[in-house]
DNA sequence: CGCTTCACG
DNA sequence: GACGTACGTGAAGCGA
């Protein structure tokens, strides 16, 4: 992964593979030539490739290597070698100078050598810059480089996006990456004419050097090879595999004088990088680099220093439909709209338009002036203009725009304004960006992202700003943001891709039985009144049972019950700790204030509250994801909450029970198994943990081994539920006080526990460290797609602050890191559904589990797909391993 | 509107 | 030795 937590720490080469390359991106992007009849379709792409990888990736160091000639010392060797290979094709030839002049204005060093591949300046290059502490990245596919994969060398195809480590590797080869040239010299390579051995070919080759080990092992032990026709091969062909095997070996030690520094990343060269994509009619990546604020506007004049002239903003009130749609197909024109609706919930629950704001860029923006239903204008008759366009027409106008994919839409919180708009019949959006969701991208938990927040930041104390103007500002603020923080791709691909599955969410909804929980409403109201009254009478008098201030009254100064912990008010406090500290003591009335308070909450906020948030329309309960509120990456849901239905207690379940899919149909719960954990063995340095996973081990019963020192089969109940609580306070960066709390044990045992905990995994204890070293310096954590976690207060001279931020700064990678995998997982398991289970529907998302309603036919073949979709979402030091449930209500799938 | 409590991962 | 605690959420009810 490229953000480890001490992504910043290392320095990073990439090594672009710039001959491979081109060969690569002429075969297989589609011809382009310019108006004067240059082929640049490899130039594009190699284009397209450079700012990628700059933007998408940590990139301090950065080359690109070419072959210095089709001669290399390898004909020296074998006068044969790639004397097979086709001739250059006529319309590439031209084109390598022209990647040449994409380095130079990209400032990116290129590198190539007289008598060498590119292949062993990049062995060369790793080598040494490994050795340096480096970690290097090969920008290829060329599988001639997979042995150079290992250590602190890996591989990364950018036309796929795929990285190539050893695990890659031992797929492709069936080996290890240091054996794959074995392996080479056996197959042979008919595109470079490499001889190999005949009758033999990759599986043969593999199984063998699995066997042997090497090449050489192999040949000195070639009698007890049993079959006749391959043992006599082999032997025939001893000479051809060990020349083979020293032309697929790559040198390593190419005499190369280029100091490490010499790809020492440089700011590009904005006025080159211009003129060179406006000269080859590069203009999409062009208008894109603009878009982001790569390339500012002065870059792109013909000469001098020019200042931008200041605009003025030219603002129309739209009062009529015709000026609406003349004024929108100008937007079409320029390819650019942004746009905000502002809705409001009348009396009567049905929307109303209030205000819809344009702009088509930071300077021609417009207002709809909006006439509503009669109703209305009896009303607030004053306030009706007397023209303007109704709700019905403004948006069937905009209907259009909202689906074409050549216009670019610009909003605040996507998913709510396609929500609301969809409510006039407007269906479907496309080609959109959430400022929103780049603000959250960038500036995660630093504040709020609601459109007022951003908009005063934009605007300090304007009253009443043009709203669309300054969605458009802000989108090229934060587009340039997202690409120079390295943030797009986080963006682009994981929190923009989610929102539009989220918004199917929310409209899908959950069907709850209403009747059942009425029942249920009705026999805890009974149950409550009964409690209430054996409460009254232990207590000699009749108080309020839900309010703790009396209920700490008649407890600590009428009964004269031991106190126990202080509230943040100074009040003695009546939680379910301290109340069960009393009814072990003796205290009935205790005892029956927590049957109440179990029976209170499980009525109020579940069976009563869930009946009233049923939509009269869809007869469905529908939840409200929120993307920006977590300063993890989680999700978080409200009005109802549906991340927190009860399920610990049989009690409790009841109200999951009241959760059915629709006729025909069942749920599907799939959950990532200690997914948190997994994280943590996977992003600190901790082998006894991974071989535990990697194993499938019961995780919490090794845990009871390694701390309390017994043997595995010894660990009993209780000792594994202590080391499930300390693998718990792990993850939640791990107290003795909270340990002891937790467990009810003292404060001195708990700390015994951390300290041998410390001792088995000594991994823990280096990477905490290194943690709060990177928060403290940088002011935020990295998850594993990159998102910054800030973690306010790592400085502060308090250290109980200090220390809650720094529990934080251990928490955030890992609960941020599953937030990612799991909104991956969504992605996937959503685009798998669109094409295979086009009935099924993803409903609900609870943090490390995914709950879908299936038909009842599908259900099996379902599940097995999406398990392992969800399990290869990642691929990390241990496997994710996805359990999963099925039913007929909520409870029973969430099995 | 802050505090307390408690449901979930 | 003091600090006042496990990490992340949302909702309900009390009481000023």
């Amino acid at each position: 992964m490229t953000h480890d937590q001490d992504a910043s720490a290392h320095k990073h080469l990439y090594l672009i593979d710039g001959s491979g390359f081109i060969f690569r991106a002429y075969h297989a992007l589609p011809p382009l030539t310019r108006p004067d009849g240059t082929s640049v379709g490899a130039v594009l792409g190699f284009a397209n490739m450079l700012v990628k990888l700059l933007g998408d990736r940590e990139v301090d160091h950065v080359g690109v290597i070419f072959d210095h000639s089709r001669k290399s010392f390898r004909q020296d060797l074998y006068p044969a070698y790639k004397a097979n290979r086709a001739a250059t094709p006529e319309d590439l030839i031209p084109q390598f100078p022209l990647i040449r002049k994409v380095c130079e204005a990209m400032n990116v060093p290129c590198l190539e050598m007289e008598g060498y591949e590119a292949d062993d300046l990049m062995a060369t290059l790793a080598r040494r810059a490994s050795e340096e502490g480096y970690d290097v990245i090969l920008v290829s596919s060329d599988k001639d480089l997979m042995q150079l994969v290992g250590g602190r060398v890996e591989m990364w195809d950018p036309l796929k996006n795929k990285t190539i480590d050893a695990a890659a590797v031992h797929e492709k080869f069936g080996v290890a990456p240091s054996q794959v040239v074995d392996v080479q010299a056996l197959v042979g390579d008919t595109s470079d004419n490499i001889p190999g051995v005949p009758g033999i070919g990759i599986k043969t080759a593999s199984s063998l050097i699995g066997t042997f080990g090497t090449l050489d092992q192999l040949l000195e032990n070639l009698h007890t090879i049993t079959q006749t026709k391959r043992r006599e091969s082999l032997e025939a062909h001893r000479e051809d595999a060990l020349l083979s095997r020293k032309l697929a070996t790559l040198e390593t030690h190419v005499p190369l004088d280029t100091p490490l520094s010499f790809f020492k990343k440089m700011p590009l060269d904005e006025k080159a990088l211009a003129t060179f994509l406006l000269e080859n009619e590069f203009k999409t990546l062009y208008a894109r680099l603009r878009r982001e604020g790569v390339l500012s506007e002065e870059a792109a004049r013909p000469s001098g220093p020019t200042p931008t002239p200041l605009r003025e903003t030219v603002h129309t009130q739209i009062t009529d439909l015709e000026a609406l749609k003349v004024w929108l197909q100008k937007a079409a024109d320029v390819g650019r709209l942004a746009l905000h609706a502002r809705v409001r919930e009348q009396d009567d629950f049905t929307p109303r338009l209030d205000h819809l704001s344009l702009a088509m860029d930071p300077y021609t923006t417009a207002s709809v002036v909006l006439t509503h239903p009669p109703a209305q204008s009896l009303l607030f008759d004053q306030s009706v203009p007397e023209s303007g366009v109704s709700c019905a027409q403004a948006i069937a106008a905009l209907a259009p725009i909202l689906a074409e994919r050549s216009v670019h839409k610009i909003c605040h919180d996507a998913k709510a304004q396609i929500q609301a708009l969809r409510g006039w019949g407007c269906a479907k959006v496309t080609h959109y960006d959430d400022i929103m969701l780049m603000s959250y991208c960038l500036d995660g938990s630093k504040h709020a992202h609601s459109l007022d927040i951003l908009l005063e930041s934009a605007r300090p104390g304007e009253d009443t700003p043009h709203t669309a103007q300054v969605l458009a500002e802000l989108f090229d603020y934060f587009s340039k943001r997202l690409f120079d923080e390295k943030c797009l791709t986080l963006y682009k691909t994981l929190d923009l891709p989610t929102s539009a599955i989220l918004m199917e969410m929310e409209e899908t909804g959950v069907l709850v039985d209403v009747t059942s929980l009425q029942h249920l409403a009705q026999d805890l109201t009974r149950r409550m009144t009964l409690l209430e009254g054996e409460i009254h009478a232990l207590a000699g008098k009749s108080f309020n049972v839900a309010s703790s201030q009396q209920l700490a009254q008649v407890l600590f100064e009428e009964q004269g019950l031991a106190t126990g912990r202080k509230g943040k008010a100074g009040a003695f406090s009546t939680k379910a700790s301290e109340l069960e500290r009393l009814a072990a003591e003796g205290s009935v009335l205790a005892q029956k204030v927590l049957e109440w308070r179990q029976l209170a909450k499980l009525n109020s906020t579940y069976a009563q509250a869930l009946v009233t948030q049923v939509s009269p329309r869809t007869g469905r309960v529908h939840t409200h994801f929120s993307m920006t509120s977590t300063t993890t990456g989680r999700l978080a849901s409200s009005n109802p909450n549906l991340q927190n239905i009860p399920i610990r207690t049989a009690e409790g379940r009841k109200i999951r029970q009241a959760f059915v899919p629709k006729q025909g149909m069942v749920f599907v719960a799939l959950d990532y198994s200690q997914i948190e954990l997994r994280l943590l063995a996977h992003m600190a340095h901790m082998p006894t943990l991974v071989d535990a996973f990697v194993k499938g081990e019961d995780i919490h019963a090794r845990t009871a081994s390694d701390v309390f020192h017994v043997p595995l089969d010894q660990v009993t109940s209780e000792l594994r539920r202590r080391a499930k609580a300390i693998n718990f306070g792990i993850i939640y960066g791990i107290s003795a006080f909270g340990l002891s709390q937790q467990l009810q044990i003292p404060q001195g045992e708990a700390a015994q526990y951390i300290k041998d905990y410390c001792a088995r995994y000594p991994g823990i204890v280096a990477h905490m460290e290194e943690v709060k070293a990177f928060a403290t310096e940088k002011g935020y954590v990295e998850t594993l797609e990159g998102r910054r976690c800030f973690i306010e207060g790592i400085k502060d001279p308090n250290a109980a602050k200090r220390a809650f931020a720094q529990r934080q700064a251990i928490n955030a990678p890992l609960q941020g890191s599953a937030a990612d995998l799991v909104k991956k997982a969504m992605i996937k398991t959503h685009g798998r559904m669109v094409k295979d289970f086009p009935q099924a529907k993803l409903l609900l998302q609870v943090h490390d589990e995914l709950i879908f309603e299936v038909p009842a036919e599908v259900a099996g073949l379902f599940t097995v797909t999406m398990k392992e979709i969800m399990e290869g979402v990642a691929t990390l030091k241990v496997p994710l391993v996805v359990d999963f449930g099925m039913g007929h209500t909520w409870d029973e799938a969430s099995g």
